[in-house]
DNA sequence: ACATATATATCGCCGCTCGATATATTGGCG
DNA sequence: CGCCAATATATCGAGCGGCGATATATATGT
């Protein structure tokens, strides 16, 4: 949102997925509508930027795989699947977001509930 | 966020103090920052704006008020407080942002728990 | 006297979102 | 066999919005 850190969902739940387990681009659009009932669209002009930004910061990591078709040869001129991997780091960072993420939740509910907190000196 | 409505934190804690109780610019910079313990600074930049927009919308409304000072005749050029009130739109803005928070919550909480939720057909 | 607090308000830079677009391969269906 | 839909990855840039910086005026405390 602004204010205090938007906590940026987009990227907490590509992390959350991935840290399930390895994943491609076109895999976690897919997932993500699943989960979501079709909600949450992880669009490609959204997916593609954020996986090429969490690889820069060293969260994630890629390798490509060739993608078998039925009754071809391995020409080596196939479909290509680009696999992404969270690292130890991206670990780290997921357990940061959902803190903040927490952290959000629990502050809007503050607002939400009426009464300030008690403050603990 | 983005993918699935930024529901508009600043909006929900804006409408949240207001449907408390009538308030001004500055008490409710103050309040965001007291509720929060400090985390959220509800700036000119961002506040000043918002309550605009509100008031387009028909959300809010508002009126002048002259502030007495000390020892001053009212002559009628003291300093002047502009009073916002939630409208009864605005309430239900309100709750459908509380909603859409929920929502988004809950949402979440289906990434960060794993398992993709049961599909009622 | 002067700094600080109260109080409201605007402007525009910067950065991010995401719709549109591009491209290539593979599978299914009539 | 021809064609469309699905699979799969990727870029670009217009447009929008957040918010830091800035402006202005009064009131209070020291």
């Amino acid at each position: 949102m602004a204010l205090f850190d938007k906590s940026d969902s987009a990227q907490l739940v590509v992390l959350s997925l991935l840290a399930e387990g390895a994943s491609y681009g076109y895999q976690l659009t897919k997932d993500a509508a699943t989960r979501s009932s079709g909600t949450l669209r992880l669009t490609p002009g959204v997916l593609y930027p954020m996986l090429k930004s969490l690889e820069t910061e060293g969260l994630i990591t890629s390798s490509w795989e060739e993608i078998k078709a039925q009754g071809s040869a391995e020409d080596g001129t196939g479909r290509r699947r680009k696999w992404y991997r969270i690292s130890p780091k991206g670990r780290k960072r997921l357990e940061q977001r959902i803190a903040a993420h927490r952290a959000y939740t629990a502050l809007i509910d503050t607002f939400l509930g009426g009464r300030p907190q008690e403050e603990r000196p």
